[in-house]
DNA sequence: TTAATCACCTGAGGGC
DNA sequence: TGCCCTCAGGTGATTA
C-alpha cells in the first residue's frame, strides 16, 4: 500500500530508466481506474520527451513540453520497468513503452490507482493545488502543524492523515509517527501544546526518512520499480501488532478503529 | 468551514 | 470444495 515512502522509492527507481526518452506507444488494457484513464494519451504522447519525474505527496509527475502525466498508485499500484518481451501479470494495465524498448508498466489490483493527463499549471490543478506542505520540507514544523491544529477538533491521527494539512502519512506511518511521539491516536488535535507538534513533526520526519532509506513498507502489494519489496515493516513498532507487547514497555498493543481505519497504539506509552 | 460517511475495488482469510 | 462475508485502505464526493 504505497505510502510517500513507497511512491518516493518507486519515482528514484523508474526516474533513471525514462528520464530524457520518448514515448513511443501507449498501450492501455483497462481504462477504469479511479477515474477513467483519458484514452487521447495513446495519440498525444508519442514522439513526446519525458524530460523528467517529480513527486508531489503521493501523485508521481511525469514532465513533457506540452503536458504533464499525473500517476497515483492508490491501495496497490506499482510501476515496474521492464521490456514488451516480459509476460504480462495480472492487472497490468497500461504500458508506456519507450523509444529504446524501455517499458513502464502500470498495475493496479484494485483500481484505486489514476493516470491522469494535464496541460494547465499543476498550481492550480485541483487534485494538486489544495495540498498541504511536504513532510520532509522545512516548511513542514511544529510551529505549522500547532497552527493548523489549533482549528481542528478531530482524533489527531485523522489530523495528520489529511493530506490539506500535510501530504503523504498514511495509515501505517501515521500510526508509528504518533507511537514514537508518545501521543494517543484519539487525542484532539485542538489539545496538542505547541511542544508536542514539534515532537510529532520530527517523528513524522524521522519516521518517512527513515523507511524511504529502508526502501518503503511491504505488506501485501508494495514492490519498488524492480519488482522487490521494500524491507520498513520490519522496522514498524506498532502497525499490525495488535496484541504483542509494546517494544518500549511490554504493555499489549491495542487495536481501535479511528475514521473506518485500523490504528494501533500502546495505551501506557501514548498518552491520551 | 469542519467533520463524518460513502463509494470505489480485488483478493485473502475465515466460517459454515 | 464452494459459497458468502468481512477486512484491508487512499481519497474525492457527498451530506450534515
Amino acid at each position: 500500500m504505497p505510502e510517500l515512502p513507497e511512491v518516493e522509492t518507486c519515482r528514484a527507481g523508474i526516474a533513471p530508466h525514462i528520464s530524457g526518452k520518448a514515448f513511443q506507444r501507449i498501450i492501455i488494457r483497462e481504462p477504469r481506474l479511479r477515474w477513467p484513464v483519458p484514452l487521447q494519451i495513446a495519440e498525444l504522447l508519442p514522439g513526446l520527451t519525458l524530460h523528467r519525474v517529480d513527486r508531489r505527496g503521493k501523485y508521481l509527475i511525469l514532465h513533457t513540453e506540452p503536458g504533464c502525466l499525473l500517476l497515483h498508485l492508490g491501495m496497490s499500484g506499482n510501476l515496474r520497468i521492464t521490456s514488451q518481451e516480459q509476460p504480462l501479470a495480472k492487472h497490468d494495465h497500461i504500458d508506456f513503452v519507450f523509444n529504446d524498448g524501455t517499458v513502464l508498466r502500470f498495475n493496479d489490483q484494485r483500481r484505486f490507482g489514476a493516470v491522469l493527463w494535464t496541460t494547465e499549471p499543476l498550481a492550480t490543478h485541483a487534485l494538486l493545488n489544495k495540498l498541504g506542505p511536504e513532510p520532509l520540507s522545512a516548511e513542514f514544523n511544529g510551529e505549522y502543524l500547532y497552527q493548523q491544529a489549533r482549528k481542528r477538533g478531530i482524533a489527531v491521527k485523522t489530523f495528520i492523515m489529511n493530506s490539506h494539512i500535510v501530504v503523504g502519512v498514511g495509515n501505517i506511518y501515521a500510526n508509528e509517527a504518533l507511537f514514537m511521539a508518545g501521543i494517543h491516536p484519539l487525542r484532539a488535535a485542538n489539545q496538542l501544546s505547541q511542544a508536542e507538534c514539534e515532537t510529532l513533526a520530527i517523528s513524522i520526519k524521522t519516521i518517512l526518512e527513515q523507511a524511504i532509506k529502508q526502501g518503503g513498507t511491504t505488506l501485501r502489494d508494495f514492490l519498488n520499480a524492480q519488482g522487490k519489496p521494500g524491507y520498513f515493516q520490519q522496522k514498524l513498532q506498532v502497525y499490525s501488532h495488535a496484541a504483542e507487547p509494546c517494544p518500549k514497555c511490554g504493555q499489549p498493543i491495542e487495536q481501535i478503529k479511528i475514521a473506518q481505519r485500523s490504528s494501533f497504539f500502546c495505551a501506557r506509552c501514548q498518552l491520551q
